[in-house]
RNA sequence: GGUCCUGUGGCCGAGUGGCUAGGCAGAGCUCUGCAAAAGCUCGUACACCAGUUCGAAUCUGGUCGGGACCUCCA
């Protein structure tokens, strides 16, 4: 199989992939703030690394993946005087903070569960982590590259920028940075303009704080993270993954902080999602264009024509690059529920089949080497960077060859039995173990099955009266009741819920 | 202003220095009591202007447009 190659930020470019310790991988994904609910563009990156993740272990990689909850210290504005969010919030609905934790995490893991991601092996949370953030705080000052002013801990990003480029992972240098920012106000008590807050002094208000060396307070939006990572990935680990939009200051200060600390480049390789955006412009709860996933899938947003399921939903995602930024809408979401049913359909009926050796011979050796070579190149699109729509192009490639077989165009032994196995095992591998889809409508009450096996002989016989009255009256009623009857060749009948 | 991404056929979207991406929609045909499904065939696209090249939509430069980040955000 050909090697696996990932793109990686630090570089901006596609590297081989060469895990620290030969086959295991580190991954840490930066997981959700949980003080709102997830919207749709926070899930495109959440099942992005779900894919990714089962990918890695389809390669047979033992992976271990860590994915936070971020449930304390995240701060209003940038200027590390605002607000934490657990709080602001928890006194807008008058609730304990740990009560919207709560809520949101629950919330958040049950939107996960309906898209399908397989969970984490290990979802940590800050406020489980508050000790070690502390000592890392501590040993940064340690060693040099934070101070302390009035309780709060800064990290000095000038210094650090002396001896290590702070802005290497987005390609700035620091004087650039330092010309977008705003000049220091008279209340700041930071010395420089890009330094940043490991812990925060707490007033009375606030609800969350926690005892340190430098008094009462809570953590820094990045120092969780780095502290997470290291306590459960080590002081340098494989893959680090987020939104794109954390690589320019969540991530950046992390490798600063890691640095820092442990004198070492915490990560390999740094992969970033792109945006998902609607009607061009990036889904974000300030811009008032998210959808929650309970809206769509019920279909109640305004901008949404109608309900769309999980996996279709997954699906469409899947049809895009990970690195591309994906736009919403429903006519692209409506195209992609058709392709995906299409797609099942076909691969229902290609899990059905059965293996035929009584006549080898007869087998269509140009048509069986352009099968086999199409599916062999799921694997060769899927790691050329997780290439998922590549792979879904290729399968649709086959799904002509499926439906002929099954209409009988094309007879069952033209497909050598390999062949047919490694189609079996490869769809499977793909459809279901990697790109985490399944089937959207489980038909499989053997109640059910039974009562519309009655049906269906009742309509053979009328029809075979050329009763058609009866029988299109079967399958009219059965249309208004939302499933389908289809006639297939050969006088077999089939049906679906829709 | 700085850093970067991007502009593909009706729509969504891959990808590449020369070879059909794919999906959806549309047209024709086949099958069929009808319907649905399915199969076959079809559009021959890559913002614009120069340049490099035997050859560019793919590389370089410029123009115009879109977007992200530099401020909380997956």
């Amino acid at each position: 199989m050909s090697e696996l190659k990932v793109y990686n930020t630090l570089s901006r470019q596609k590297e081989k992939f060469e895990p620290i310790t030969p086959e295991h991988v580190g991954l840490y994904v930066c997981g959700p703030t949980v003080y709102s609910d997830v919207h749709l563009g926070n899930c495109r990156t959440f099942i992005s690394f779900d894919i990714i993740y089962r990918h890695l272990m389809y390669l047979g990689f033992k992976v271990r993946y860590v994915r936070n909850i971020t449930d304390a210290g995240h701060l209003e504005g940038d200027r590390d005087e605002g607000d934490d969010k657990f709080s602001k919030k928890a006194r807008l609905e008058r609730l304990e903070p740990m009560e919207i934790v709560q809520r949101y995490t629950v919330g958040f893991r049950k939107v996960m569960e309906m898209f399908n991601n397989l969970p984490p092996t290990i979802e940590p949370t800050a406020t489980g982590h508050i000790t070690e953030q502390i000592i890392m705080a501590q040993q940064i000052i340690d060693n040099g590259y934070a101070y302390v002013v009035n309780g709060t801990v800064y990290f000095d990003v000038e210094k650090y920028n002396k001896e290590k480029p702070y802005g290497i992972l987005t390609n700035r240098k620091l004087e650039d940075l330092l010309e977008g920012t705003r000049e220091l106000g008279g209340q700041d008590e930071k010395k420089g303009r890009l330094d940043f807050a490991l812990w925060i002094k707490a007033g009375p208000e606030h609800l969350m704080q926690w005892p340190s060396p430098w008094g009462m307070g809570f953590p820094g939006w990045h120092i969780e993270c780095s502290a997470m990572s290291e306590k459960y990935l080590g002081k340098q680990f494989d893959i680090h993954g987020g939104g794109m939009d954390l690589a320019a200051t969540h991530h950046t200060n992390e490798i600063a902080q890691s640095q820092a600390c442990y004198k070492t480049s915490p990560v390999r390789y740094w992969m970033h999602t792109n945006m998902l955006t609607v009607n061009g412009v990036r889904m974000s709860k300030s811009a008032g264009n998210g959808f929650l996933p309970e809206e769509l899938f019920s279909g109640s947003h305004p901008l949404l024509e109608k309900a769309y399921s999980p996996m279709n939903v997954r699906f469409f995602m899947l049809q895009t690059h990970y690195r591309s930024t994906l736009d919403f809408s429903n006519d692209a979401l409506q195209a992609a529920e058709k392709g995906l049913k299409r797609l099942w359909d076909a691969y229902d009926f290609l899990m059905k089949m059965e293996v035929h050796t009584e006549k080898p011979e007869g087998t269509d050796v140009e048509l069986d080497s352009k099968v086999r070579k199409l599916v062999n190149e799921f694997d060769e699109h899927m790691n050329d960077d997780f290439n998922t729509a590549r792979v879904l192009a290729s399968m649709f490639e086959l799904v002509p060859v499926i439906n002929s077989i099954k209409d009988k165009t094309i007879a069952n032994n033209a497909i050598s039995s390999d062949t047919l196995l490694l189609m079996q095992s490869k769809f499977k591998n793909y459809l279901e173990d990697v790109f985490g889809l399944k089937p959207m409508n489980e038909a499989d009450n053997t109640k059910l099955q039974g009562v519309m096996q009655l049906l269906i002989d009742i309509r053979k016989e009328s029809k075979s009266k050329k009763d058609f009255a009866t029988s299109d009256k079967i399958r009219n009623q059965l249309t208004e009741l939302g499933i389908t009857l289809k006639d297939e060749k050969g006088g077999e009948m089939s049906w679906s819920i829709d």
